[in-house]
DNA sequence: GTGGTCTAGACCACG
DNA sequence: GTGGTCTAGACCACT
């Protein structure tokens, strides 16, 4: 369910938060569903416990999750508010490259393709 | 003429790197242009040259340099490769990020747009 | 395991890289072994740390081996290429000693024996 | 006549040593031969006298050349010892490569083809 | 514990 | 003067 690969450089409690954070933009996670125990999740993944516990308290403090002691961790209620993050990320991620590939020359009709070839893979 | 931010979390060595190899794409640094000194940049730039040593070095296994030993580090001159794969990084990384785009559901109007305001802004 | 030579004028992050390469090749190093810790084996060959640091970042470069960060270096998957490319430097080398040595005039028969003495040597 | 690459990363007096003792082998700088004088080779090449200095005394101590006092620097006249050191040098290199080939196991058809391919090229 | 970055300073080779 | 290697030691991030 959570996709974390040991021989990608990113760090994999961070691989952890994106994949979670994935989930929930996608609906696949809906408000109040419990995540995994840290220690089940630890022993699941084969990832020292520490590591589950340092994303999950990531994405609490990101306001994506609400912790309840004793109880667990739950998905929050502003799934909006992620997916509009994310949509912001991704448009200033896409414009900057653009603009990247603007200053170095890349003609506009190859750099249209780019954007019409996905198009038509729908 | 190297901008290198010390609070950026990229190691200083590959934002260096990365610097000097957008200069040679843009054609600023062109072919056997004698980049400055490892001690004397390493003055300019408050950093120890054995990092700048690094940079140096890293850009001669990228085949964007040589050394000549004595001398000092030259631009190569084949620029062109750098330039197409710098491309094929950029056309790769728009198209995941359009992919993820239409995967959480950006509608198409919007992503269009981000196409579209960059040419605008021309 | 690895052979060092500090009398060997070749750098020893060099010496280390090829000792490894070599043991991968033959086998020796198999997919996802797990290298020695970079200050174990600082210690071990009596080498300071960085040193070998340069061995094993020069190694990921190649892509021969693989890091975990707070886990280790570990021994990629690809080494039919490694191998693949070692058998054609290899080629290249001795293709180009022989037509040197006949450019000074080393007769074929002299040649052919320098091959031959080897097979029978097996 | 003395071919120098700046760009190759062995150092300029051992490719001009390199250059001259070819030279001599292949007959083209026969015994008595004067070697242009360091000034003149400096200026001819854009290179550093010290540089040329170095060369003309290494071929000094290989027994390649001699030095005249006033007069410059001379082929010697054991050029017959010049190849076959060099013959023997080839030899050696070429057998450990094939040892080499003959451990990652490259089969022995392949290994002749690179003999035999040469050959055929003659 | 692991790897990664950086500094300070020494020493060598090349020109 | 140039680049290249190595050491010693500090500090940080990840597990």
């Amino acid at each position: 369910m959570f996709n974390i690969d040991f021989r990608n450089p990113k760090p994999i409690y961070e691989q952890l938060v994106d994949s979670i954070e994935k989930l929930v933009i996608k609906g696949v996670l809906e408000q109040d569903y419990q995540l995994p125990s840290v220690r089940q999740l630890a022993m699941e993944l084969s990832i020292n416990p520490n590591t589950i516990q340092r994303a999950y308290a990531i994405l609490e403090s990101k306001g994506i999750t609400y912790t309840v002691k004793g109880k667990g961790n739950f998905i929050n209620s502003n799934c909006g508010n992620v997916l509009n993050q994310r949509k912001k990320d991704i448009e200033i991620q896409v414009k900057e490259l653009l603009q990247e590939a603007r200053d170095i020359g890349v003609p506009e009709n190859e750099i249209s393709q780019w954007f019409c070839v996905e198009r038509s893979n729908l």
